[in-house]
RNA sequence: GCGUGGGUGGCGGAGCGGUCAAUCGCAAGAGACUGUAAAUCUCUCGCCCUAUGGGCUACGAAGGUUCGAAUCCUUCCCCACGCA
């Protein structure tokens, strides 16, 4: 289990410091919790990401059911002691494929709608079904992207992948639906994915700490019923998922919405977000810690996040720039690497260049949370 | 020297009489990515402008045929391969 002390509450806002202590550390909170979907941070080693002064992970249930099965994982010992993680760890439901792999990518969007050209005629409503993916009662039937073959995952199956994979921290099966559901649509979904995490919680045999899933779309009244019915669930923390409407502002209006029905001594988890220009949004409104594929996903795409902005080291520009990607960062990239050389290596699709970039934005993102954790230490959030 | 095949935009390489400023790939430039299937996707890419349109210069060079040529003919200059 896991046990969640607050260590203090601002006076300013909701936010809050606390202590998350798992069976394999314990995490100062608010905290980044970055994506290890495939039980590995894509491109580091695992002391490599110690040294990022990464607390936790995630990884994910549906991937690694699919490979390399989640009974591989049991057997070598459970995800920590297969990816030689030293830190606490969380895996995600799988509940986020049915998006990912369903409407969202009929439709093509992320879970936040900023703009949909020439598609705002596109609805998913109430009858509507994904060409990829069918939601049932008793759970979702997929379709491998690896060979096609059928495959079904529903709460009871993905908690017992969970456990099998055995992560500190587990997450309820849910629907994450996609933008542009209806009030109608999300209502029912919703209904579902509650039906889903009593299912989650009834059938859960370990110790493991469940997280509920709280979803409702962009919809207030759904968003505060959904807050209200998992805090009233046995769950050990939340997840705040689904659909935030097109803006920080109504990622920010969702939150306010759901925040004040949660327990006070429930860690929060807000899953999928973590832009740097969100970090402080979703603290101050009381998010313990969240989980983002930023830092390494822009990483291999060449993008390093700095205190001046985000850099695109493939452009040829940075091939004669002997500056460090941030020339306050403290990490081992910045410490001995330079732009062009950086630069180069990306220019030249070596792997090497995203291993120092992903090292450095992990870092900085940490680096940033600290900063912000130490803000609510002095008063100033 | 003879023979054959070629010379097209930054590069490679289509086109082989009109709808060609010229398919496509690479390179280059701009942008997007938020519970990671996918180291991905989108746009631009001769020059200029009063820019969902208009003008100019272009397909080795110079002529020619034709209403019209990157596309046909002639000469010349290069390149590759083969034979001497």
């Amino acid at each position: 289990m896991i046990d969640f002390k607050i260590l203090k509450k601002s006076k300013k806002s909701w936010a809050r410091l606390g202590l998350l202590k798992t069976p394999h550390g314990v995490v100062e909170t608010p905290a980044l919790v970055p994506v290890a979907t495939k039980a590995v941070i894509k491109t580091l080693t695992s002391e490599e990401v110690r040294a990022t002064n990464t607390q936790l992970t995630i990884s994910n249930t549906f991937h690694l059911h699919l490979k390399p099965g989640d009974k591989i994982v049991k057997k070598a010992g459970g995800i920590n002691e297969f990816m030689k993680a030293d830190w606490p760890t969380m895996t995600d439901s799988g509940g986020f494929q049915v998006f990912s792999l369903g409407f969202g990518q009929d439709m093509q969007v992320g879970k936040i709608l900023k703009y949909f050209p020439g598609k705002t005629d596109v609805v998913v409503e109430t009858g509507s079904k994904s060409k990829s993916v069918k939601i049932t009662e008793e759970g979702v039937h997929f379709r491998s992207p690896f060979d096609g073959s059928k495959l079904f995952i529903g709460p009871k199956e993905s908690i017992k992948f969970q456990e099998n994979i055995g992560a500190d921290i587990i997450y309820a099966f849910d629907e994450c639906t996609p933008p542009l559901s209806t009030i109608d649509y999300a209502a029912k979904s919703l209904e579902l994915t509650h039906r889903w995490a009593k299912i989650c919680v009834d059938s859960k045999k370990t110790n493991q700490a469940l997280y509920g899933i709280v979803q409702g779309s962009r919809y207030q009244p759904l968003r505060e019923k959904a807050s209200k019915y998992i805090d009233s669930l046995d769950v050990a923390g939340y997840g705040i998922g689904g659909d935030l409407g097109e803006s920080r502002d109504s990622m920010d209006d969702i939150l306010s919405w759901v925040i004040p029905n949660l327990q006070d001594g429930r860690p929060r988890h807000m899953l999928g977000i973590g832009y740097l220009e969100d970090m402080e949004i979703i603290i101050k409104r009381g998010i313990d810690t969240f989980d983002c594929t930023v830092p390494t996903h822009f990483a291999r795409r060449g993008i390093a996040f700095t205190s001046k902005g985000k850099l695109d080291l493939k452009k040829t520009r940075f091939l004669t720039d002997k500056n460090p990607i941030d020339k306050s960062c403290l990490c081992n990239t910045c410490q001995v690497y330079k732009r062009n050389y950086i630069s180069h290596l990306f220019r030249g699709d070596e792997i090497t260049a995203m291993r120092l970039v992903t090292f450095h934005n992990l870092f900085y993102f940490n680096k940033v949370v600290a900063d912000i954790r130490q803000k609510i230490k002095d008063g100033k959030i």
